[in-house]
DNA sequence: GAGTTTGAAACT
DNA sequence: CAGTTTCAAACTC
């Protein structure tokens, strides 16, 4: 853990090696230019939230994100990463390459993240090496500083990779390095990890006990602690390696020093930390989700990490498969529990792996996956099970950070010690936010409005949903956590709630009862289609969304003008599929709602495109305020819209889109200031969703067979056709359709994997 | 913070 | 399937 007293000692070590040859040297080395004395917290930046979660939930991802910061980082003449073990070899030996050339300069900023996907096995086996000596010498390098740098300039965090690399060669030596990823490569054909050991040939010079100890305790943050630990950090510094990764000093900080010891032990069997991990489906490329999850990020059950990550997420989809190998199916409590109960300590290592980061994170890392994986082997329960809940992409006040990373800091390893899930699930949301990306308002927030509120104010009012239930024992769909597919946490103020990790068969039972009554109950609720997106250039939003609202509202009173409709709330525009009453939804009325307000308007002369105009200008902004998700303005915003599966229901954000293009990060944050120009989010994110959203609309209709018998809840029958029973019937939710919506992403521009 | 409003979810 | 009730969020004061 990341004490303040440690931050002063790397403040303080960074001033004190910024002159240092070796510092120099290394900045020569990295395009990054050294920012002095930059606190952890600065990570805490809007990029940096943007962009870390993505590292965690997945190394594609947070290659996609780096490769926004390629630019920054890369270098030209470095050969790609990518390239085949042959190449590795060669640029190992002739080049030592940096870690940060990893990327291709040429590559598009979406493809970079492709290249990512096979890296992680590589990377993982020196990783373990690195780890693997503990350095306690005092004399540090400079590195520290690196890091910093990145996180701040950059908001990439290139030293973390470094950092291990650089810490295995300067006390082993670069030979070994090489010695290391020979022996990787061995058991791997992977083309992976040789950057990392090109990196520790640059960096070989010696390396502070300081960086040692920041990784040390980043281990804490992120909790490897399984045999698969490596792994786990292997995805770490797989981002860590692009130059372009958020990935924040804070992380490596937190590393613990046993799971280090355990990577150690890892480091001696490559082969076995393969099979665990199933490294070798990212040698082939056709690794699964469950493999993509597994592997890079793979935790074993019991794992802090896992259990820290798994934090709120239920695992329906997990354990109602578990249930229904064993039971055959039965919704029944039955003995099933205590299968499930290893889950709970830390269950599978698919569980919630990604977990820590936010949602939307997730899903883009879930996204880019699948891209970079042609195949989408995904199920639905690990999809969802990526989602976080409480994680947030905004960007609280600086203090805000600050005060949860400290808090996370300090709790990450006491709390890794026990077994309550409480406490790994907060471990979960301290790890991200020591990510820097994630906002903890547990730890600030009171009462739960005022929690909600500064979600909300933080922008993501969506991703860290605290539910108030006092009847619904937080099982039903008035739940907002148990809507979003997540448990209950401390900071809900729920009464009698069995939303937890000690209910869980319950959860799962009451879960599975309700999707068996409407199998889309915890997907979306928004559901970005490919439909014409409005003009935003037009005073008036009345044009369609590019999003629905999946089953439509039927605002009576409010207009669609409050969050109390749901397409409002979810930021999207009314559709024919709505029943409301004088729709003014600003994001997009409902059709014939024109003909309807116009008819209104002759009683109410005046201009009507300025008058709404201004009035749903007043009530975006409103909105906005209320709940930033609906318009993702800022970089932050962007993340916002949380990332989610097109069927993960878990996704936190109960009325969550399905907008895969959360990763626009790209289109981001001039829109902020533009007041006049109201774009619907699902404008802004048009790009990037349209795909998925269209995919997500097809698996719906096409997965509804006719004799599915799925029972659409929604008034309207003109809603969309709800998934097949594939969907709901699966108990844990195994949207067989998420395959679907996985191929169809990777037509995305940013996301197309780079082969 | 308490009370009201609102509409989805649940129930009949 | 429609109507009613329940519920908790959203909102107001």
């Amino acid at each position: 853990m990341m004490d303040t007293p440690e931050k002063t000692q790397i403040s303080s070590s960074l001033s004190k090696f910024e002159d240092s040859p070796v510092f120099n040297y290394i900045n020569s080395l990295s395009p990054i230019k050294p920012v002095k004395s930059v606190h952890v917290t600065q990570t805490f930046n809007p990029l940096s939230f943007a962009s870390l979660p993505s590292i965690f939930t997945s190394p594609h991802v947070s290659s996609h994100k780096e490769s926004r910061f390629l630019k920054c980082s890369t270098d030209p003449s470095k050969p790609e990463l990518l390239s085949a073990d042959g190449t590795k070899a060669s640029r190992i030996e002739e080049t030592g390459v940096d870690v940060q050339e990893n990327f291709d300069p040429g590559v598009p900023l979406g493809e970079a993240s492709f290249e990512l996907p096979n890296e992680p096995s590589s990377i993982a086996i020196e990783l373990p090496q690195t780890l693997k000596y503990d350095c306690g010498s005092p004399g540090c390098d400079p590195t520290p500083c690196i890091i910093e740098m990145n996180c701040v300039s950059q908001s990439t965090c290139t030293s973390l990779a470094i950092v291990p690399f650089i810490q295995e060669a300067s006390q082993k030596g670069l030979s070994d390095v090489v010695d290391v990823q020979e022996s990787s490569e061995k058991g791997l054909s992977d083309g992976m990890g040789v950057a990392a050991t090109l990196q520790i040939e640059r960096k070989r010079e010696t390396i502070g006990s300081e960086w040692e100890s920041l990784i040390l305790e980043t281990s804490d943050l992120l909790i490897f602690s399984s045999p698969n630990d490596s792994e786990a950090f292997r995805g770490v510094i797989q981002k860590s390696l692009d130059p372009g990764a958020t990935f924040c000093s804070t992380l490596i900080s937190q590393f613990p020093q046993h799971d280090i010891s355990d990577y150690k032990d890892q480091t001696e069997g490559i082969g076995g930390l393969f099979e665990d991990n199933n490294v070798t489906n990212f040698a082939s490329g056709s690794l699964t989700m469950e493999n993509r999850m597994s592997a890079p990020y793979s935790i074993e059950p019991g794992s802090n990490l896992h259990r820290g990550f798994r934090r709120r997420c239920l695992d329906f989809e997990m354990l109602a498969a578990r249930r229904k190998s064993l039971d055959g199916g039965s919704n029944t409590n039955s003995s099933v529990d205590n299968k499930l109960e290893p889950s709970k300590a830390g269950g599978d290592s698919s569980r919630c792996i990604v977990p820590g980061i936010g949602l939307h994170l997730n899903a883009l890392a879930i996204v880019s996956r699948d891209n970079n994986n042609s195949k989408l082997e995904t199920s639905s329960s690990e999809t969802q099970k990526l989602i976080l809940p409480c994680t947030t992409t905004s960007n609280p006040p600086a203090a805000d950070h600050e005060t949860a990373h400290e808090s996370i800091l300090a709790s990450a390893s006491t709390e890794r010690e026990t077994d309550d899930v409480e406490n790994g699930i907060q471990l979960a949301e301290d790890a991200s936010q020591a990510s820097a990306y994630l906002v903890n308002e547990e730890f600030n927030q009171n009462s739960p409005k005022k929690k909600r509120r500064r979600l909300e104010q933080a922008g993501e009012s969506e991703a860290c949903k605290r539910c108030n239930c006092k009847k619904s024992k937080c099982l039903k769909l008035y739940c907002e956590c148990f809507a979003a597919g997540v448990y209950c946490i401390e900071p809900c103020s729920c009464q009698d709630c069995f939303n937890k990790p000690i209910h869980e068969d319950t959860v799962l039972a009451t879960r599975k009862q309700i999707e068996s009554r409407n199998p889309l109950a915890f997907a979306p609720k928004v559901i970005r289609t490919s439909d014409p997106i409005p003009e935003v250039g037009d005073d008036l939003i009345t044009t369609p969304a590019s999003a629905r609202h999946k089953r439509g509202c039927n605002c009576k009173k409010s207009n669609c003008l409050k969050k109390y409709c749901e397409c409002f709330q979810g930021g999207v525009g009314c559709s024919i599929n709505c029943r409301c009453e004088g729709c003014k939804n600003a994001f997009g009325r409902k059709e014939g709602s024109d003909i309807l307000e116009a008819e209104e308007e002759e009683t109410d002369p005046p201009n009507n495109n300025a008058t709404n105009k201004n009035f749903e200008e007043t009530n975006i902004l409103n909105n906005e305020e209320q709940n930033p998700a609906a318009l993702p303005t800022t970089p932050l915003q962007l993340c916002r819209p949380l990332v989610q599966l097109p069927f993960s229901s878990k996704g936190k954000p109960p009325r969550s889109f399905i907008s895969i293009g959360s990763s626009s990060a790209l289109y981001t944050g001039h829109r902020y200031g533009q007041s006049n120009i109201i774009r619907p989010p699902n404008i802004i994110e048009k790009h990037f969703q349209s795909v998925a959203e269209d995919e997500t609309l097809e698996i719906l209709r096409g997965n509804s067979s006719p004799g599915t018998g799925i029972k659409t809840s929604s008034p309207n029958s003109k809603r969309i056709s709800p998934p097949q029973s594939e969907f709901g019937s699966t108990p844990g939710g195994g949207w067989s359709g998420r395959k679907l919506i996985l191929q169809s992403i990777p037509s995305f521009p940013s996301l197309t994997p780079k082969h």
